[in-house]
DNA sequence: TGATTTCTGTAGCACCTGCTACAGGGATTT
DNA sequence: AAATCCCTGTAGCAGGTGCTACAGAAATCA
């Protein structure tokens, strides 16, 4: 029972690393198998099917990224817009975090048609990253505090996907001017 | 010799409409075949391999997208940032564009991992979306007409993939939020 | 000890992938 | 009429896909 356990959970880690590493295109069983250090014919024991093993890797990598993202850019202090969107940008393009962006672009697309597991996985991770960054804005004056949220998320996936199409430069003027405007 | 040209015409035109439906996950040979009324065979002897397929193709709906984008919202007259992001959007969530927001998302992700022909047809379509901003989008009294073009591409990205992973209340926040500090 | 349950390798299924060899029909040129 | 070309269907290749049947080894229970 344990030694199952612990082989599944072994499991789930080396393929949250190949899928990190290598996308979902590449996440076919065979090859997961291989990064795992297993058979095909078990990670079908360990898990009911294929859909299974991407949904449990994708959670594991979701909570891989915000559990970095809080140790990374801890609670308290509240921060201002322009220096929260400096520090998240940051930290999303260190060595750690810069290979989920396309990961995440992927779940993305897959959710905008409907797919699963992609549809929940990428809802479940934008609800984290919406309560990580309410939490973590200072309110502008007299406004409601999670007033600003939506246009942070909206600026940060924005510069991203910006990013993931090679004109980093634009990202950067959109990180300036954002900065430059909400001081 | 004309001949060919037009059953090669006609297929890059179907298959258009067919990638637009699918996505890339569905533009093999023998599906795209079958949308464009011939067979794997015919299509590999009119384009040298699916590599070259599924750059002509989706040069097509790039072209399709901007005409579509130029006629309607004109060049003339210069418009402030809130007005044409909310043109923008709009027109964006429109009958005719709202199928290629998932095959945007699966050409980002797929440039974000280099793959080609994702890349240089990404980056085109950025390039083709930024002049098409400067040049509609009016300079705030002093400043240099292209200072405001990235942070309107990264706001309506970022809008356009909140709204792919379910949140369009978010990206509908955030046009607001947009709109009422730009006035 | 024997019986039963848990594990796991081998082999294979039916299907899909991009692509190609071959052959024949039809039109065009000599 | 003969020869040459352009076109296109059939069949197939080697490899990959998710998944499963079967059987034997290994561990657990009686």
């Amino acid at each position: 029972m344990t030694l199952r356990d612990d082989r599944r959970e072994a499991a789930i880690e080396r393929m949250a690393d190949h899928v990190l590493a290598e996308g979902l295109g590449a996440a076919t069983l065979r090859p997961l198998a291989l990064a795992a250090g297993t058979s095909d014919r078990m990670l079908l024991y360990y898990f009911a099917d294929k859909d299974e093993v991407l949904t449990v890797t994708l959670d594991r990598i979701a909570t891989r990224m915000i559990a970095q993202l809080d140790r990374a850019i801890p609670a308290e202090p509240r921060r201002s817009f322009a220096v929260l969107l400096q520090q998240a940008w940051a930290e999303l393009a260190s060595d750690s975090l810069r290979a989920f962006m396309p990961l995440w672009l992927e779940l993305a697309s897959g959710a905008a048609r409907g797919l699963q597991p992609h549809r929940d996985v990428a809802g479940k991770i934008m609800d984290g990253f919406l309560a990580w960054t309410t939490i973590r804005l200072q309110p502008e004056g007299d406004g409601d505090p999670a007033r600003l949220a939506p246009l942070f998320l909206a600026s940060i996936e924005g510069m991203y996907l910006l990013t993931a199409v090679g004109r980093g430069d634009l990202a950067e003027a959109t990180a300036q001017e954002l900065v430059s405007r909400s001081q």
